[in-house]
DNA sequence: CCCTGATTCGC
DNA sequence: GCGAATCAGG
């Protein structure tokens, strides 16, 4: 079995452009776990689910590999796969100095430590929103539980689907 | 409406 | 090879 991706390699594919091996790796890796194209796509950063999905099947483990052959999307709760992982698996030693300079506007930066999420404890039904910059020691996933079938937690969701305001750019 | 993956087809 | 548009579906 492949191993699960690690929060250095998402970083570094989310660093990298293109399909390079690092951001293959770490798709395979999230695919094989369970993770929707469309997640794959967020986390991995510059691609759509579409690209995931073309990059997945091109690459051979697409097919009805994974976890689920043919679970149920969207609606209808189900098990979608292992939930195990009964405590984290965090370097929980002498936390990385968060020393930030703390632009305290963000409520990102509000949600309980004990909420959040590295990628290694990501799961498919937990929120996928990232804060702060990948490339941070102290960079995280919101973790609140996701929209039913969604990549965000309702709140993200909102502002995922709300880009900027003020104005849109005229359609 | 939300979402899912699969396929097509132009680049 | 890549991915947007489209298709087919829960």
């Amino acid at each position: 079995m492949n191993r699960p991706v690690t929060d250095t390699e998402l970083t570094r594919a989310q660093k990298e452009s293109g399909w390079s091996e690092t951001r293959v790796r770490v798709l395979t890796s999230l695919w094989n776990a369970g993770i929707s194209a469309s997640e794959c796509a967020s986390l991995l950063g510059s691609v759509t689910r579409n690209a995931v999905i073309s990059k997945v099947t091109r690459a051979g483990l697409a097919a009805p590999g994974r976890v689920h052959p043919k679970p149920c999307n969207g609606h209808a709760a189900c098990p979608r796969e292992k939930p195990a992982r009964t405590s984290r698996a965090r370097t929980p030693g002498p936390a990385p100095k968060r020393d930030e300079p703390l632009p305290p506007k963000i409520d990102d930066f509000a949600i309980p430590a004990s909420q959040r999420r590295s990628l290694v404890q990501l799961t498919a039904d937990c929120c996928h929103w990232p804060v702060g910059d990948p490339l941070e020691p102290d960079f995280f996933f919101c973790g609140a539980p996701a929209r039913q079938g969604g990549p965000y937690c309702s709140g993200h969701h909102a502002r995922a689907v709300e880009p900027r305001t003020g104005r849109r750019p005229i359609p």
